[in-house]
DNA sequence: CCGCCATGTCATTAA
DNA sequence: AATTAATGACATGGC
């Protein structure tokens, strides 16, 4: 099928391409444009290029493994955009390789999910990287660095699935998702089934299609089957950076159905168009309205990325409003760093399963099945896919400040809080609450803390939060999440390229540093967007990257130590072997084979006057050619200059002597002969350039050694800064379950509260504040400033919930 | 023939 | 002041 696929898009492209040069005028855009508003702006946009490819590149990864029912209509998506894109190439005499096309159209499911609501166009770059990888699903462990990034890309997308989720489900989406590319048929039926049952709960296609991929991803997490194909698909993302296309979940969801590859284009969506998709989600209301309702949690999260769920839509105004996007280059440095952790901890085979790589970041890998994150997600996998999600999420940070303290979380939230409203109101899903922003508003504010602390009965947590606020971990993460969910921008990528090629570069200068850099290169000039240059980025930045992290050590300990080690030992040789003779070098006798040093015993023999030696290199030659004395040939040949212009100036004692004798032995055994003028200064010359040549040696093997060294030290810090990442993650993770539990705690609170008549309180008037002495009181929100009015807005949305 | 690499050598500097 | 180690730069030879 896949081949009869290319073979048909090929001579579609051909076809145009044809039509085109005649003059026949392919309206392509009108096309699209009609059916596909989205694709048309991605496709002209600037990213359009490494889009296309992206998707076209997903497509073949797509070839290896089962076609999902679903990918069809993308593939004609897909397909067209192709030949459009070849079409309009044509102008610019750039023509993308075809192969980086099929990788595309995997990246449509990742930008489906997370570009919907980002819509950024740099996302198939990072595709362009993980499609390569994706090719080389046997990647080696090193290559997983870089496949890492692909995978990561996936494991965002499932991330963003299950960022707004409030634990257990994420990780079934994560799992999915992975599997998706690797999808047996009855994987296919069965995210078929799930599929059409989205549709019958109400959804349009078209809604569907924009807000309901993450919920067919919600559906297709249940099979364990598929989660398996995810994961081995997620290899071979990871292989290509697909930061930003959650590819694998849109692969999934938006393969087979046309306007899922809208979708995938739509990360061009408008608001407006988001809003609409909202409201058309909406009677779906939450997530939880799919098949589990543990998963609801899940699917808010994935909502929260992608504009489609109810929180979708003002999420869709998030992304935009995303946080400094100049910390994504960092975040995704961090992510590497943790791939990195992960390929060096982790063992291939588990790396592979593992679609962490990229998606570290945001669920981190931990969503991802495999165990690269075994330590965090594997006891709480889910947590670990929704706090990446929570961090990034903007909504949480109204929602939960707005709870306990809305004065003060007003101040940093409202900001925020005005796009994300909508999202709350909508849904009053906790995952809202869990933005990584909701975290600092939280927990940042003084009262807030220590009243959290209070009801919740976890002291201990602020001063934890505190420092992680502080830390900006959570802008950090918050920014991966947005970079995740908005896929790689180009940019990110290349950064992240750069990184990796040059961690490689130091790790690795004696054997990978070279292909790293190229990569690299090549992936930074690839930002350039072209879509060959981007597959090139992918795979060479892929491995590079891989190779850097994982064989880095590898190398270092093994291969570099053991490139390293010839020298060594032929330095040790070199230098010491010489002294051994003599004894005055104790250590380093062992190697007799010194070339350069074999004249020394010539030179012993040279000591006895008798020696032929001293007639000089011809006549050694000659009684080389008399069977007695085959030392003396073996001399000629390995003696070195010095040895042989000694034999010339017939010196009488070896060079060796002159060379490693202390200077007083040396001087008398100067004194001791008498000799010329000529031959004192070559004596001398030869102990200066012998010693000189001592110390190159030893020169030369400091720097080796100091290089290995750094390059240890690189992959320590590597390691330490990955396990740190780690660690944050991990930190971030149980935050967003403190504010889950917060706010759980405080709703149900709150909802039981009854004033003198017996009524509620509403929580648009009051609000439950925490004192310093650990009490509870009820206040009025007297001083409803704009945050506070929307305060009580999104508690009623709560409590709706 | 060219490029790369290892090694040797020279010049310089600092100890 | 002499010696030596260290090191950058260059030369040489092998592959």
């Amino acid at each position: 099928m896949l081949y009869l696929k290319k073979y048909f898009t090929e001579g579609l492209i051909q076809f145009t391409i044809l039509l085109s040069l005649i003059g026949v005028r392919v309206d392509v855009d009108t096309y699209l444009n009609n059916q596909l508003p989205p694709l048309r702006e991605i496709i002209l946009g600037p990213s359009s290029a490494y889009t296309q490819t992206q998707f076209h590149n997903l497509r073949n990864t797509l070839d290896g493994y089962g076609i999902h029912p679903k990918s069809v209509d993308l593939d004609r998506f897909f397909t067209t955009r192709r030949l459009l894109n070849q079409v309009r190439q044509l102008d610019r005499l750039f023509v993308p390789s075809t192969e980086l096309n099929t990788w595309l159209v995997h990246r449509d499911s990742d930008t489906v999910v997370s570009a919907s609501s980002q819509s950024s166009p740099t996302i198939t770059l990072d595709n362009g990287a993980g499609l390569e990888d994706v090719n080389n699903p046997d990647a080696t462990p090193a290559m997983r660095g870089g496949s890492g990034a692909p995978e990561s890309t996936y494991s965002l997308n499932t991330a963003d699935s299950s960022l707004g989720a409030v634990a257990p489900e994420g990780n079934q989406e994560h799992g999915n998702r992975d599997g998706n590319d690797d999808l047996t048929k009855e994987d296919i039926d069965l995210i078929d089934i799930l599929w059409r049952q989205d549709i019958d709960l109400g959804a349009g296609r078209e809604v569907f299609n924009y807000s309901n991929r993450q919920k067919e991803n919600e559906e297709e997490k249940p099979s364990p089957q598929e989660n398996k194909d995810r994961n081995e698909e997620q290899e071979s993302w990871r292989n290509g950076v697909n930061l930003q296309g959650a590819p694998p979940v849109d692969g999934e969801t938006g393969e087979s159905i046309p306007e899922q590859v809208s979708l995938g284009t739509q990360t061009s969506l408008s608001l407006q168009e988001c809003l609409r998709l909202l409201e058309a989600t909406f009677p779906f209301g939450e997530e939880t309205e799919f098949p589990a309702p543990v998963v609801s949690p899940e699917i808010a999260v994935s909502n929260e990325e992608v504009p489609s769920t109810s929180q979708g839509l003002p999420l869709v105004p998030q992304l935009p409003s995303a946080e400094p996007q100049l910390d994504l280059e960092q975040q995704w440095q961090d992510i590497m760093a943790i791939m990195e952790l992960q390929a060096m901890e982790v063992n291939n085979t588990s790396l592979h399963t593992n679609s962490s790589s990229v998606s570290a970041i945001s669920g981190t890998t931990e969503s991802s099945t495999a165990g690269n994150f075994e330590l965090s997600t594997r006891s709480t996998p889910i947590n670990q896919d929704v706090s990446l999600h929570q961090a990034s999420l903007p909504s949480c940070s109204q929602d939960f400040p707005q709870i306990f303290n809305p004065q003060l979380d007003s101040a940093s939230i409202a900001p925020r809080t005005a796009t994300l409203r909508p999202s709350s109101s909508n849904s009053t899903n906790i995952n809202s609450t869990f933005g990584a922003t909701n975290l600092t508003g939280i927990f940042l504010p003084p009262h807030v803390n220590s009243s959290s602390n209070n009801v919740t009965s976890t002291p201990v947590l602020p001063d934890p939060f505190s420092t992680l606020l502080e830390e900006s971990m959570l802008d950090e993460i918050s920014l991966l999440d947005l970079a995740m969910e908005e896929g790689f921008s180009q940019a990110q990528a290349s950064q992240l390229e750069d990184e990796l090629d040059s961690d490689s570069g130091l790790s690795l200068d004696s054997s990978h540093s070279p292909v790293s850099p190229s990569s690299s290169e090549t992936s930074c000039s690839s930002a350039a967007s072209s879509s060959s240059t981007s597959a090139t980025f992918s795979e060479e930045g892929a491995v590079g990257y891989s190779t850097d992290s994982e064989v880095a050590t590898v190398e270092t300990e093994e291969g570099a130590v053991g490139g390293y080690q010839p020298e060594y030992s032929k330095l040790c040789r070199m230098s010491y072997q010489d002294p051994s003779q003599f004894h005055t070098l104790p250590q380093l006798d062992s190697i007799s084979h010194n070339h350069t040093y074999n004249l020394p015993l010539s030179s012993a023999f040279s000591e006895h006057p008798e020696l032929p030696i001293s007639v000089g290199k011809k006549t050694v030659r000659d009684k080389q050619n008399s069977k007695p004395q085959p030392p003396q040939d073996l001399l000629d040949k390995h003696s070195s200059r010095d040895e042989r212009r000694a034999r010339a100036m017939k010196i009488p004692f070896s060079n060796e002597k002159i060379i490693n004798l202390p200077v007083e032995e040396f001087n008398e055994l100067l004194a001791k002969h008498h000799l010329s003028e000529a031959q004192l200064a070559l004596i001398r010359d030869i102990r200066r350039r012998g010693k000189n040549k001592m110390a190159a040696q030893n020169c030369r093997k400091r720097k080796l050694d100091t290089i290995i060294k750094l390059e240890q030290g690189v992959q320590d810090l590597r390691r330490d800064k990955a396990r740190l990442l780690k660690e944050k993650m991990e930190f971030i993770r149980s935050i967003r379950q403190m504010k889950q539990k917060m706010q759980s705690l405080y709703q149900e609170v709150f909802t039981q509260l009854r004033d003198e008549e017996g009524r509620p309180y509403p929580p648009s008037e009051y609000s439950l504040q925490y004192s310093a002495d650990g009490s509870v009181l009820i206040m009025p929100r007297g001083v409803t400033t704009a945050e506070q009015n929307r305060k009580p807005e999104k508690k009623q949305k709560d409590k709706k919930k």
